[in-house]
DNA sequence: TCACTGCATGGCT
DNA sequence: AAGCCATGCAGTG
């Protein structure tokens, strides 16, 4: 970086060397000089400045803050166009797709603000509303969002020292990254006074006092910006009005460098500046090992940023589960939450287990108490009590959550690394996409996802903490009337879930259930519709989420939940929404016949039907699974153990917007609201299980046979069926041992707990009046109505779309329509899926359909 | 009666 | 002195 003009303030031409123009009279400040004064730059530069076009590192060796020849950030580079403001929009998008680690200025990204965070747990609504400047990358951006985004926290650059010398120089050994250099995760300690930053971090402040103290942050490149769908959407972000110092941590394993004596480390240390009620106490700085880190990133390359830890209280490792968080560490690397609810947090332990956590507040003085809620399986898993110290941190890429944990006692770090090499409370597993074939897993019955190696650990730690299984019990109880609906979740999900590239699901049976068990992280995919083109060639429809014109894609392409034109890389010219479509509305009903012949004419009736929204939102679900999942893994079963603490009014779940059991009016027998749906179709899936099961008992005990008594097509039936025929029997475990309680695949015994947990209207008696013979029939034909509704409503929405070329007609209109059938690959994910894999989704519908069941 | 939940209190940083 | 947070406790089901 070199200097190239003279005093800032004595010229009348802008301080940019590169501009050239005349400073106004007002000239603008821009960045700080070594001088101590600010550049005076013209509106234009400064401007540019404000919005972060400058590099954004300090280069000690160099004289100044432009024209940086060493990492390349001149103004010459990215020299401000005239309309800065109108092409905001597309810059941040850019910088989206970047990742915001390469907001110029920006500084490290929180892990609020971290998009992946938010995929590793369900997102909420509230995620969508609680920020006060929301950007929206669709129709601008908001200004003071922006500049949230791009201000930088101003630092004492002395008092950032001894963080980063403890990560230097102590045991860490952690070297400094270079990262700091490219990605502005380095904040610079000179950082310019900004406009932009002032103005808007006013009533971020006020929103959210917070101001995360530390921070390890990453630059972060959230998967979903990779792939382009979920990317950095303005509502998940969070006005933060000072972006937690930064630092990003490679494993020694893996950079095996410190960094050059020119980077800045953007040390964790609280920030000593003054504003005290921002510190974080240093009982809360993360303190890792290389072992930990090495630990946690195993052989990836896994970038770890350790964020915090706490010293567990008595509280915390009671048996209320609930374990207090640092109100200031909760707020800068937690998701930022509106509601005292909170939302669930999937965190990863040290053996690569997946937890869910409530993550919430309790008002408390003015204030917030944070506390994640139902850590007590993992603490008990992890063997901690009080006095022992719990790590979060974070993992790129992924943003996954960990917590890893240290022992009080020195000699449990030898007991841990005899326990298991990797279990000093940081995991081996670096994110989801690690194929530790251990890593996936299923679900407990308390609600978290955990692998089946966890018994023999339990097992201990119910030894340790033995009064407190007992008074727990309850608490169980209701983990498992919660798991209603986690479990029926994990079936509408299974139909969903595929298989990651080159992984075969097994599937296991959990109390009775049968659930596909992947040997890496599943995926949800976007439905498609597998063809073959005329030239024999195998390919995929499928269907923009904007236009809701359908694209042709190679049959091995991978499609996020919600994909839409633009992402369509393999035909440019249709990569927009305003391309014709390629496929004729003829083209349309002949292709989908392949699929499902029965569910055509439900189609064609549907066309009758005007409120086929109603269905359409039974699924919703399903679509939430999807959109919301996002290559995530089995984001259901986060939602799925979210403990639902005294609904509010206001509360819009599927028990709030239902009356309690036994009170209030009850929903008639016909009654096709959204809420009856949903349970009848829950229902039906369950007795279809029960049925099942029981019939395989009955056949096992009496004629010794290992054929399920039940067709498989029965089974099939299920509103969200795994697989299609053909496609890939997963290694089904199954069947024939699901019902035994010797079946080594069966996580817990089946306790039969669903009785009167089904449908909040449903007494329990009345369960078994709904038997299989007795009501599922027409439980069966509400689900297949609903799905039919969906899959109707998906070609509607194509043919019918009025964006969509004038050769489109409504499929199903026609009098092919008998043939329509509905099978939809729902997970396009596999590379492999319509050959090796189970990737379509099959809806037979053979059973007469009636719309009001 | 008991476990869970949400809030309040007060010690401590 | 402010406010965080560990913990107590009352309300609820």
């Amino acid at each position: 970086m070199t200097s190239t003009s003279g005093a800032a303030s004595s010229s009348k031409i802008c301080f940019n060397s590169d501009c050239n123009d005349l400073k106004s009279e007002r000239p603008r400040k821009g960045w700080r000089l070594r001088t101590g004064e600010l550049a005076e730059l013209c509106d234009r530069c400064a401007c540019a400045f404000e919005e972060g076009r400058f590099c954004d590192t300090f280069h000690s060796k160099a004289s100044g803050w432009r024209n940086c020849e060493s990492c390349g950030k001149a103004p010459n580079s990215s020299w401000p166009p005239l309309l800065f403001h109108s092409s905001l929009s597309e810059r941040f998008k850019d910088y989206s797709a970047k990742g915001w680690s390469q907001l110029a200025g920006s500084g490290p990204v929180p892990w609020r603000q971290a998009p992946s965070l938010f995929n590793s747990s369900i997102p909420q609504p509230e995620l969508h509303s609680r920020v006060p400047y929301e950007v929206d990358l669709s129709t601008g951006i908001d200004r003071l969002n922006v500049s949230d985004r791009l201000s930088i926290p101003s630092l004492e650059k002395t008092k950032i020292e001894d963080f980063s010398e403890r990560l230097m120089n102590g045991p860490l050994k952690l070297g400094a990254p270079d990262i700091l250099e490219n990605g502005n995760a380095g904040i610079n300690c000179e950082e310019p006074p900004s406009s932009c930053l002032t103005k808007s971090q006013q009533p971020s402040l006020k929103e959210e006092p917070s101001n995360p103290p530390f921070g390890l942050a990453v630059p972060y490149t959230s998967p979903g910006d990779a792939n382009g769908q979920i990317g950095v959407s303005g509502t998940h972000l969070r006005p933060n009005p000072q972006p937690p110092l930064a630092k990003q941590l490679h494993s020694n394993l893996h950079n095996g460098l410190d960094s050059s004596s020119e980077t800045q480390i953007r040390n964790g240390r609280p920030r000593p500046d003054g504003r005290g009620r921002n510190q974080l106490f240093p009982r809360y700085w993360p303190r890792f090992t290389n072992q930990d880190l090495q630990q946690i990133s195993g052989d990836s390359n896994s970038i770890i940023t350790p964020l915090f830890e706490k010293m567990l209280s008595a509280s915390d490792a009671g048996r209320i589960g609930r374990l207090v968080l640092p109100k200031k560490c909760a707020e800068a690397y937690f998701p930022a939450i509106s509601q005292p609810e909170g939302l669930p947090l999937k965190v990863q332990d040290s053996k690569g287990k997946e937890w869910i956590f409530q993550f919430r507040f309790w008002p408390n003085n003015n204030s917030r108490m944070y506390v994640l809620e139902g850590v007590t399986p993992c603490i008990q898993n992890m063997q901690l009590q009080a006095g022992d110290v719990v790590t979060f941190s974070r993992l790129e890429p992924g943003g996954k959550l960990v917590m890893g944990f240290r022992k009080a006692s020195t000699a449990s770090a030898t007991e841990q690394d005899n326990e298991a090499k990797n279990s000093s409370g940081v995991s081996m597993h670096g994110d989801a996409e690690m194929a530790d074939p251990t890593s996936w897993s299923k679900v407990d019955k308390s609600g978290y996802i955990a692998k089946e190696a966890l018994g023999t650990k339990l097992a201990a730690s119910r030894k340790r903490k033995n009064s407190m299984l007992g008074s727990k019990s309850k608490r169980l109880r209701i983990d498992t009337k919660d798991l209603i609906e986690l479990k029926l979740t994990w079936e509408e999900a299974q139909g969903l879930l595929r298989p990651p590239p080159n992984h075969v699901p097994s599937v296991v049976v959990i109390e009775g259930f049968e659930f596909e068990e992947y040997e890496d992280a599943p995926i949800l995919g976007k439905p498609t519709i597998f063809a073959t083109d005329n030239s024999g060639e195998k390919i995929q429809w499928a269907q923009c989420e904007d236009c809701f014109k359908w694209r042709r894609l190679p049959s091995n392409a991978l499609l996020p939940s919600k994909w839409i034109c633009s992402s369509n890389s393999w035909d440019p010219e249709r990569s927009f929404c305003l391309a014709p479509q390629e496929l004729t509305t003829e083209q349309l009903e002949d292709l989908l016949p392949h699929c499902n012949p029965a569910a055509s004419k439900k189609m064609k009736a549907a066309k009758r039907e005007p409120e086929n929204v109603d269905a359409l939102e039974g699924l919703d679900t399903l679509a939430n699974l999807a959109i919301l999942g996002e290559g995530e893994a089995l984001p259901a079963s986060s939602q799925a153990t979210t403990k639902h603490p005294r609904h509010r009014p206001g509360c819009s779940c599927i028990v709030c917007i239902q009356p309690p059991s036994g009170k209030g009016p009850k929903h008639k027998q016909t009654c096709t609201c959204n809420v009856c749906q949903t349970v009848k179709r829950r229902f039906r899936t369950l007795m279809l299980r029960r049925e099942k099961k029981q019939s395989q008992k009955e056949a096992e005990t009496t004629c010794k046979k290992p054929q399920p008594s039940l067709p498989d097509k029965v089974l099939d039936d299920d509103p969200v069926p795994r697989t299609n025929a053909g496609n890939s029997s997963p290694n089904v475990k199954k069947v024939v041992s699901e019902g035994s309680d010797n079946d080594p695949n069966r996580v817990k015994s089946s306790t039969s707990p669903f009785k009167g947990q089904i449908d909040l209207n449903i007494q329990p008696e009345r369960e078994e009046e709904l038997s299989p013979g007795a009501d599922s029939g027409s439980m069966m034909r509400l689900i297949q109505d609903a799905t039919e509704r969906y899959l109707r409503q998906q070609m509607l929405s194509s043919g019918g779309n009025s964006n969509s070329d004038a050769t489109q007609t409504p499929p199903g209109g026609g009098s092919e329509g008998e043939k329509i059938s509905s099978s939809v690959n729902l997970g396009s994910s596999h590379r492999d899926s319509d050959r090796d894999h189970p990737t379509v989704f099959s809806i037979k519908t053979s059973a007469p359909s009636s719309a009001t069941g």
